[in-house]
DNA sequence: TATTATAAGTTGGTTAACCAAATACATTTT
DNA sequence: AAAATGTATTTGGTTAACCAACTTATAATA
């Protein structure tokens, strides 16, 4: 386990190295966007690395919009210009795994708003999804299981109800390491889960009823309990 | 052009494939969180594709944090319970390019959380990036040259002084995908621009004293224009 | 029988060879 | 001279062979 910690370590630390050295190339030759990068094979010749260490650094920059292979013809700088292009590169090097406690604030800054929204948008397909949502973490609770994940479902039904398809994404992506999060310092506890139930059906009845403000309240309080134990870390 | 798209999503079209896949591998063998995936070779034979897409389909579930490859051992289903797992996939599959008012309503939404965080959390350190990023805006402004890559330096600096790493992420995945469309449509405008040193010294100085309140207020009124804007696409 | 040692097979990761499309350049044609 | 054609090279993408670490099964030992 550690080994294999450090051997990712290691390979971020080899893939940080060649961003690194890819965006020196950009400013020493003072590539405008749109002007083509070395090829795939200079740049692992260069900097003494396999070409496919240099394909994941260049995906990576890819993701975040920064660089543009194409097939057969090469990998190009976007239309960002330079000045952001340094900035953001710098960004993505120094970024690090997310803390919980960041994770825990942007969740709850999403809940808010897409039961906002959700409440003002959902269709009736949505509020079918919801409802099943909410009856299958209903019947778990009542039955005494642990109903972690049908919470979760609940939560994304109304993400997707927004109609925002970025933060439906972005909670996507911060669900999982929640739940691991949650599982690690045990945070769920039974009496939030009866609790819950109530809560749940408020949210959903107020996202039917179309009232964005009483969800958004609801949902506030629905949460209040979990952001006051996080910032007690 | 069009045959690179088509290329891309024919290439999309095979991952989600093998992602639709691999749920029903998981389904249908009853594998618990934990369970070990069947190898990289098995699926590529079975589902008749490269080993590559199989491996490219992985890592797609393993930044969504479902799969959990192994080196030299195998790849496995991350402790998150099957229910949330099959909805997450779901989503997954469903997941469309962003369009971009969603990007903008979540921008703001950012935008407005980080400036009021940065306000009572700023460090010199950040004070002192977000000042040299105003100053830069200033400049290249008053010189009457384009300074959108400076404007948006001067946000992420914000978002960095926040101290929360995953909105500071999240805002740097959408910020390419931003300025993109801000070229496309055209959304930047001279007259925005010159009040915008005043708007962006009074977001600045708001988070100088510490007033968290105003800061958000201030980057409300920033974002004002732009947001009317964008509803009327 | 229980435990350790050992060997064979399996695994994700890595490397190198290969491919078809796109480009650059020389040649031919008008 | 300009345009069209053909050819050689370069490119990102793909495939297949290889590697070292890990599992499992078997054998040897107590």
């Amino acid at each position: 386990m550690e080994l294999d910690a450090l051997a990712k370590n290691e390979n971020k630390k080899v893939q940080n190295l060649i961003i690194r050295g890819i965006r020196d190339i950009i400013n020493h030759k003072n590539l405008e966007p749109g002007d083509k990068l070395p090829s795939e094979r200079m740049l692992s010749e260069k900097f003494e690395v396999s070409r496919s260490n240099v394909r994941e650094a260049i995906h990576k920059l890819e993701f975040y919009g920064l660089l543009k292979p194409k097939p057969q013809s090469g990998t190009f700088v976007a239309n960002i210009g330079i000045v952001a292009l340094n900035g953001m590169i710098d960004d993505i090097l120094r970024l690090d795994e997310p803390d919980f406690k960041s994770l825990v604030e942007t969740r709850i800054l999403f809940e808010l708003k897409t039961s906002k929204l959700a409440a003002l948008r959902r269709t009736d397909e949505d509020l079918k999804q919801m409802k099943m949502a909410l009856e299958a973490y209903k019947e778990k609770i009542e039955n005494g299981e642990d109903a972690m994940q049908e919470d979760l479902l609940f939560h994304l039904a109304i993400a997707k109800a927004s109609g925002n398809s970025t933060m439906n994404t972005f909670m996507l992506m911060i669900t999982p390491e929640i739940i691991t999060n949650f599982e690690k310092y045990h945070v769920c506890d039974k009496n939030l889960a009866i609790r819950g139930i109530t809560e749940h059906e408020e949210i959903y009845n107020a996202i039917l009823n179309q009232d964005s403000k009483l969800a958004k309240q609801k949902m506030k309080e629905h949460f209040r309990a979990l952001y006051q134990y996080c910032y007690n870390i």
